[in-house]
DNA sequence: TAAAATGTAATAATTAATTTTACAGTTTAA
DNA sequence: TTAAACTGTAAAATTAATTATTACATTTTA
């Protein structure tokens, strides 16, 4: 999984921890150690979905758009990450029938093991995880 | 996911295609369009966990060792990909309690993750990869 | 004993991920 | 009303990860 997944739990997270003021992308990219031009296209995406508000300018930032339990790893999971569980498939011989067919059977079988996934994601909200985050001391 | 996991499963599903013969490298490789190198190694690791066997000199090559359906997805994915699932987590600032706390809150939630994965995987054995290859058609 | 295979390490090439640069647009405060 | 501090985004450069290639030792058979 790449890691634009980790980073939108990173900065929800943050933006979670500071509910009452605006985060920069320049905050978020300091807590996180990367540049603040890949937080600002993570938090653009989160924001298209209405997860986080932003404004420009002085005094502006992001901050979250709705509550903390109202968002799980799986709505995450789905906006910076769906069919990344998909098993790399190189292109393969279309003569013999296992290279035919080898793909599609392994999509199928791993479309099903993304939606599993996907029931197990859904019991952590954004919540939780910023319980666990105060919890570890 | 790296593509060991999708050249395991498609190396054994040939095989279990080829009850009667041994199969090379070579062959193996021109079905799936990768380097014959590359195939060995996979192979190799399926060898020394017992899957199948192999034979050096002329006339040799590998053969399934078991019975396919006593091998399923879940054996070949931690064989080949075990921790494939954590999302990636660059080092993060230690001095921020998001830093400091992401990566480990992630990991044991992937860990989780990873062996609910399991269980699904579990349902999938070669007998059944090998039945869905043959019906597509 | 030559040919055809596995086994494996080391290097080269390719592809993917990430950072960096650049710059346009917005908002605020002096 | 304009300079400063932000977001927004595209494009190029760099770095990291994956894959292919080369090389060669070992085994087995005819």
């Amino acid at each position: 999984m790449n890691s634009d997944f980790t980073l939108a739990i990173h900065s929800l997270t943050f933006l979670a921890l500071q509910p009452d003021r605006m985060s920069t992308s320049d905050m978020i990219s300091e807590s996180a150690c990367v540049h603040p031009v890949r937080i600002r296209k993570v938090l653009s995406l989160l924001k298209r979905h209405g997860f986080i508000e932003s404004k420009e300018g002085i005094g502006g930032g992001f901050h979250f758009a709705v509550d903390v339990s109202e968002v799980n790893l799986w709505d995450i999971y789905k906006l910076t990450s769906e069919g990344s569980l998909q098993p790399k498939c190189p292109e393969s011989n279309e003569q013999c029938i296992v290279g035919a067919n080898m793909q599609s059977v392994l999509f199928n079988i791993f479309l099903g093991a993304e939606e599993h996934l996907g029931l197990y994601l859904k019991n952590y909200t954004l919540k939780e995880v910023v319980d666990l985050i105060n919890q570890e001391k």
